[in-house]
DNA sequence: GATGAAAAATCCACTTT
DNA sequence: AAAGTGGATTTTTCATC
C-alpha cells in the first residue's frame, strides 16, 4: 500500500469535518480543480482510508437525554467467556461504543437512553441478563466538553 | 418546534448509517418520490435534527495505533477551575471526546496516539501542564468491540 | 493534473391531492 | 400540509489530453 500525500492529508482534513463539501469546493481551496481533488477521494475511499460517511444527529432533539460510560470487569476471562460477552454486548442497540480495555477494568461502554429511569430499565433487564459481569459502575455525562469523530491528522 | 413523524424517523436511520445515500434511492426504499425526501432532509437539517455530515477516516491508517480513556479528578471544583480545565482541554488536539461526569471522577477524556511512547509524551508535556488535575488514571483500549455514531431512534 | 462532456443528483417553482 | 411533476443548475463521473 502506497503512501498518502500532503494533499490526501488536506482532503480528508476537510472531509472529517464536513462530508458535504464538493470535490470542486474542496479544489477551489487547494487550488487545484475538481477533477484530481475527486479522484483522489475515490482512491481515499477505495485503499479505506474514508471508512464512510455519515449524517451526525441532535441525540437531545431525539429524546436521549442521559448518556453514561459504564465500566465493567467480568467475572472470568477466558476466550470464551469474552467473546459471549462482546456478541451479546453488540446486541444491545442502547450500547453505542464498546471498548475492551488493559487493566483492572475489561470493558467501557457509552450508553445513550432517554431518562434515568430509562437507565434503569436498561440496567435491570438487559445487562444484568448478562451473567458473567462481577463489577459494574455507571457514570453519568453532565456536560460533553468536547465529542468530536475527527482525528489530528 | 413540531413533531417528526416516522417518515423522518426512516430518513434519519438511513442517513447516520450512510450519508451517501441520495434522496432518490431514499425515496425509493420508502415507496416515495425524490422531492419530498429532499424536502424533509432540508427541514431535518434546518431544524438541527442533523448536525453535520462527515467522513469517518480508518485511524490505524492514519497512525493512530493508541487509544486510551482517562479519568481525571481535579483538585479544585470552584465553577472557575471547571471552565478553565474545560478550555484548556478543548485546546489538545489529540483529545477526541472530553465528558464531565457525575460521580467520583470530574472527567473521562478519550484520546488517540501514534504510540504508547506518544502517550507517554502527551502526558508528560500537555497533561501534566494543566495543573489543577488531581487524579489521572490512563485506560488502553485492547480492542474496539463497537464504537459507531448512530444512536437508536 | 487539466479539460470537457455525459450522466446523475440537487434544488426549486409549481401543481395536485 | 404534504407529495408529485418537471426543469434549471450543479455535481459527479469518466474519457482524453
Amino acid at each position: 500500500m502506497e503512501m498518502i500525500d500532503e494533499i490526501d492529508l488536506k482532503i480528508l482534513r476537510i472531509l472529517q469535518v464536513d462530508a458535504k463539501r464538493t470535490a470542486k469546493e474542496i479544489a477551489e481551496s487547494l487550488h487545484m480543480t475538481a477533477s484530481p481533488v475527486y479522484e483522489r477521494i475515490k482512491r481515499l475511499e477505495k485503499r479505506g482510508f474514508i471508512k464512510k460517511y455519515v449524517a451526525l444527529l441532535n441525540k437531545k432533539q431525539l429524546g436521549k437525554h442521559v448518556s453514561a460510560i459504564c465500566m465493567v470487569s467480568l467475572r472470568y476471562h477466558n476466550e470464551g467467556f469474552i467473546d459471549t460477552f462482546e456478541k451479546q454486548i453488540k446486541e444491545l442497540k442502547e450500547v453505542q461504543e464498546c471498548y475492551h480495555m488493559a487493566g483492572k477494568v475489561d470493558f467501557f461502554l457509552k450508553i445513550h437512553l432517554k431518562s434515568l429511569e430509562g437507565y434503569h430499565e436498561f440496567v435491570r433487564t438487559k445487562l444484568s441478563k448478562i451473567d458473567n459481569i462481577g463489577v459494574l459502575e455507571s457514570y453519568f455525562v453532565l456536560k460533553e466538553i468536547s465529542h468530536g469523530t475527527e482525528f489530528d491528522i
